[in-house]
DNA sequence: TTTTTAATAAGTAAAATTTACGGAATGGTT
DNA sequence: AACCATTCCGTAAATTTTACTTATTAAAAA
């Protein structure tokens, strides 16, 4: 979708090729330099940061939407997608940004505001993903013109409530941490201790002992520990460990024990 | 909704009060003679079961919706609700049932089947609702002639991707069984130790040791013994206990440890 | 080449929690 | 008064969690 024409009918006629009402928000989780991060993207026609989203098309599963979006916008195949929540209490959440104002951008004429399927009320299912942050490749389209990656911690003013959306993709993260393969997916393959430690802290956003947090994985076999280690400046170079995925699974299935 | 007109209108013009292609299931549990359960209701239309649910209006928030159609089905108020799901991976999810059948039945003329709003794809929101079984009292309507209560071991073949809906529910509540209150909402207000000690092997599917389980209850202080004991036939009679609201729900926030 | 620096790596003992387990007491019925 | 099925209770062993400090190392700087 990029030419003229082709967004002018998406616009106009969109819901002939998407359920309309409904669409999907994703939180994309990515880890670096200590700090959990989501990727967010500036849409057109509304100054500011909104989440990754889209819509379902008529006959497609909803999980396929959703994976079609990430894989869209992040290159990645194979991804971790979660559906956490659907987002449906705000009745009056209505597109902030006017679709007048983006079509007119484009020189187009679609009709009045108020007859147009993007601006009925939405209700926006929410995913999370969590993605290797340095195989990431993000595309802007013709709907966004920027896109940033944000600490957890600091995340802007979002469109319509999807602030609230960042918040429970979060509270889910937390309480999941245990019961899902969130080492897994958001490291690279190969990946020193201190990166595991320090990526549980910043979930849980407490402090865990580095020993004991060590102990545990390398005992229970879920993790181990390779004979390469990793350059990093002028310090003892921390030796490289890899998910023993079998062990790992195992282990979430029942729910890794709550503490480390 | 009774008179033939109502319904008439509900069925050829019901998607410009309710949002169309979204429903919500509801899995309601209830606990009886030492057996989790569910109501299902006999739909008209439908040679079986299925679970209680409805529509979305059109300004009316998800939860809200969720909370009028139990509450309208059960008689009960605040009730504790909890969405789980959406279910959007059928896209061919359509109406097993007919209008057209249905609608014979009344003696009505409503259009084909294909124009009908309740024949296109729906996507269906699920929530659980965690009752009181001695406190509902079941009304059916005019979509409805029957209703049972069924233990959650032996649910019959139900509409639609119902039973995937119904696993997914307990799939849920067995996860989340430290985090939510689950005693709280579906054992009565006063219980003995045998009736909380086998709520919670039901759930899990497993034998918890009752010396340590109510030990623990009683330790932390979620529970606290009564001065009355009920009389249950010729053996001896059990103590009733009740909740210790304020630290039960302090601890789940954290999740009470994992085991008994 | 040596020194310096800042980070990695590793084990043990105390405390807390979980698990395992049997026997006495009770209320109503016969 | 005896019987039966069920409630109720406590302690010891095993396991898990927590707390904590020092030696090692890689690279950069001197």
């Amino acid at each position: 979708m990029n030419s003229q024409e082709e967004i002018a009918d998406f616009i106009r006629n969109g819901s002939q090729y998407y359920l309309p009402h409904l669409s999907i928000d994703s939180v994309i989780f990515g880890y670096h330099n200590q700090q959990l991060k989501i990727l967010l993207l500036k849409w057109i026609g509304y100054n500011g940061w909104g989440l990754p989203g889209g819509f379902i098309q008529r006959r497609e599963p909803l999980s396929e939407a959703a994976n079609r979006i990430v894989q869209e916008r992040t290159g990645l195949e194979d991804l971790f997608l979660q559906q956490f929540h659907i987002f449906g209490d705000s009745p009056y959440r209505l597109q902030e940004r006017s679709v007048r104002e983006f079509t007119e951008k484009y020189g187009l004429d679609v009709g009045a505001d108020e007859d147009n399927w993007l601006f009925e009320r939405t209700l926006s299912v929410g995913y999370f993903a969590l993605v290797d942050y340095f195989r990431v490749s993000v595309r802007t389209d013709i709907f966004t013109y920027d896109y940033q990656w944000w600490d957890v911690g600091e995340i802007p003013p979002l469109l319509f409530d999807q602030n609230e959306v960042v918040e429970k993709a979060l509270a889910t993260l937390r309480l999941q941490i245990y019961h899902q393969p969130i080492g897994y997916n958001l490291l690279p393959e190969k990946f020193t201790l201190p990166e595991i430690h320090s990526l549980y802290e910043t979930i849980l956003g407490k402090e865990l002992d580095g020993r004991n947090f060590s102990k545990k994985l390398v005992a229970l076999g879920l993790i181990k520990k390779l004979d390469e280690r990793r350059a990093i400046g002028p310090h003892r170079s921390p030796y490289l460990y890899q998910f023993e995925k079998d062990a790992y699974e195992d282990a979430l299935k029942q729910g890794i024990v709550h503490t480390y």
